[in-house]
DNA sequence: CTGATGACCAGATTTCGTATCTGGTCATGT
DNA sequence: ACATGACCAGATACGAAATCTGGTCATCAG
């Protein structure tokens, strides 16, 4: 087993962090489809190669930028849960990713979907994968959300996720759709999603529940940990260093 | 000006509709894509001059079998209405239009959206044109309801539209987009959708609102005027009679 | 005279072979 | 040990020729 320096790894970080810079930058401006590896690598000022050091192809390099951007989003909800406990509410929490989700380009496009920028990346199996993690991680927190009574008690779980993810669906895709959400400001179309999130799953008391700190405490740990995968998967994990010539028993 | 037979308009009709059957019939098979002009006139035993005698372009006719779709799905809202003016509250009518647009295959598709089915259809400044009355039936419906104090009254119009817009058009994807509703049957769904829209929109005692028969009925009316133009445009005007070379001034 | 028809045409679409491009590898250099 | 860019096969873009199809209208039937 090979422990490495810390400056040695540090150093690959620092590169990674560099090209998803790069990578975000050129898939903000040109769009999935015409952004090149080749461009990719000469923008950020290294060998074609070196990509392939950290991400074994390129759909992984654009994966990795959305993730990363995934993992900014949710540091900004954790950010929220630590200062206000109660915004782990349904129809807090529904509000405040609306809003963080429409304020980065690239996430908007994820959901909205903006199919331009993004153009097959998410409906590629590691896409896929991605959003399954996605769906995880909601379960979790609505599993959550039941488990202290937070939500309607009569909703059974399963109406709950179904629910809940076809209303967010509804409001995300309508900036794309619905013609007239043009009109509305994104603010009022945040409130908006919350007003419904609130009155159709939302216990009528849960402002009041005194485990709400210890909710969002819970909530903080999941989404910091779950952000925390996203982060290291964004780096790529590279080329497995695999034992194929030598059979390297742990030395 | 020349008052026909009734049986020869009525004739004209039958005609109509019987193309209108068989391009129904290609559309659900084939898909718009594939269906020619030729395909409907061959499988429906007339020229196809003969289509343009009623359609003016390709897009009119398939649009008019979209139209008479609409017209039946009208035809079962109404007469819901009919049978229980209860029906007219935001969370039938809700569920009710979600099942009725769930079992046909073309509203379907016309909703979801299935884009190998419909293609570009929609989204033809025609078709544009049909969602927009669509969207215009539905404005007056939100008005009725606020005018006669059946929703909640905290909304504005404004809110109402978008968020019954953006909410119902998250139900309708879900079906293609949200890989877990495949896991809930179509009644659940609707039951579902009727829950959020109740507990987001509807006055809380609009179940008991001495005026429920009377919206029924206004709106019975106004759908059924819509439904009655949808018919007629399905049929299609053709070629409007324009006296181009001789001045026929109704001799 | 009215209304239906299908041969006809221009423009759209598909096909298919060629040329270019690009993701991914790996021998080489540092 | 690690970074690199020349290199290659397969994907993609391109373009011209061939085919198809929406729409028209001269012609014909009743």
């Amino acid at each position: 087993m090979v422990e490495a320096v810390g400056d040695v790894r540090t150093e690959r970080e620092r590169r990674a962090e560099h090209i998803l810079d790069t990578a975000a930058d050129l898939l903000l401006r040109h769009g999935y489809r015409r952004v090149t590896i080749d461009d990719v690598a000469r923008s950020a000022g290294v060998g074609k190669g070196t990509l392939y050091l950290h991400w074994r192809s390129r759909e992984e390099l654009f994966l990795g930028v959305l993730l990363r951007e995934m993992a900014e989003l949710l540091d900004e909800l954790v950010e929220c849960l630590r200062t206000e406990p109660a915004d782990v509410l349904p129809h807090r929490m529904g509000s405040l990713s609306y809003l963080a989700a429409m304020r980065r380009p690239l996430t908007r496009a994820m959901f909205v979907p903006d199919v331009d920028m993004l153009g097959k990346l998410v409906h590629t199996d590691a896409g896929q994968a991605v959003q399954a993690r996605k769906t995880q991680i909601n379960l979790v927190y609505y599993r959550t959300l039941m488990e202290y009574g937070l939500v309607r008690p009569e909703l059974t779980l399963d109406q709950l996720v179904f629910g809940v993810s076809a209303t967010n669906l509804g409001f995300y895709s309508a900036t794309a759709l619905l013609p007239s959400a043009l009109d509305i400001s994104v603010e009022d179309r945040a409130a908006s999603l919350a007003h419904v999130l609130r009155s159709a799953f939302e216990a009528p008391d849960a402002l009041d529940h005194p485990d709400l700190t210890t909710v969002a405490e819970q909530l903080v740990r999941e989404y910091t940990r779950f952000r925390d995968v996203c982060r290291v998967e964004a780096l790529g994990r590279g080329r497995e260093v695999q034992a194929s010539t030598t059979k390297s028993t742990g030395e």
